[in-house]
DNA sequence: TGAACAATTGAACAGTTGTTCATATATTCT
DNA sequence: AGAATATATGAACAACTGTTCAATTGTTCA
């Protein structure tokens, strides 16, 4: 997590290699992007999104139901929704006092698609 | 990141929506699964780690490379290397002192590129 | 064998994250 | 207006994460 400029070691291996690193270096997309992407897989990277995520494939809900069907405190599930929708991954709608939340992107699905064909592979 | 069970508030809304939540939980896999699912994303969700791979996408390297290449120590490439190979991502060999490590996943690839679709989708 | 190189490993530290608790906001109903 | 419901929000805390540093392992070459 800490983010401080790091002394490179002298390594006799990356002369020889040089050129490939240097070829590899060239086509790496740029840092903010490669920022943005990990960010995004950050959001992925917790049990209690995932299920919200996997809840609202399924169908829209409230806050209160998601709750209920995690057996969770509203207030959790309330701070991970407002995460989800900061990565644009959720919307939401109100209708009284009550708030639904539904699905706001189309590769969720896929990513999780391939994402289980990983899990899956390894036996 | 605290795993305790968590009592649940009481809702009016829960008792209307109770089919359709009942529904959801029904079709919703098996925590286990979800659990691997976060995991991996987890693996996705730090930039040193997405550097790595998209690197090796593009070539085999050693750790030296991979060092040199995103200006960090050996040391905390390693440490990532071992994470993306506890997670099989990557695999490696040894030639000599040098250790070569390449993608060990086909999905590594897809999962980026919608990954980057929801990226630009958004504007 | 010993020196040098490449990589790994463990402990430690700062920074981050997810939940809880208390409180605030928004809406409806009486 | 006030009470009740639904959600949002901020502070605080424990648990976790990524990098650094120091030490270790494994390999080659003189």
């Amino acid at each position: 997590m800490a983010k401080k400029p790091n002394p490179i070691e002298k390594c006799d291996a990356e002369v020889i290699h040089k050129e490939i690193v240097n070829q590899v270096k060239a086509k790496m997309p740029k840092e903010e992007i490669l920022y943005d992407l990990a960010e995004l897989f950050k959001v992925f990277g917790d049990t209690t999104r995932i299920k919200i995520l996997w809840a609202l494939a399924e169908s829209e809900m409230c806050v209160c139901d998601i709750a209920a069907l995690l057996n969770m405190t509203q207030s959790a599930i309330s701070h991970q929704l407002r995460i989800l929708k900061q990565a644009k991954l959720v919307k939401n709608r109100r209708d009284g006092k009550i708030v639904y939340y539904s699905l706001d992107d189309d590769h969720v699905e896929q990513i999780f698609g391939q994402g289980l064909a990983h899990i899956y592979e390894d036996r």
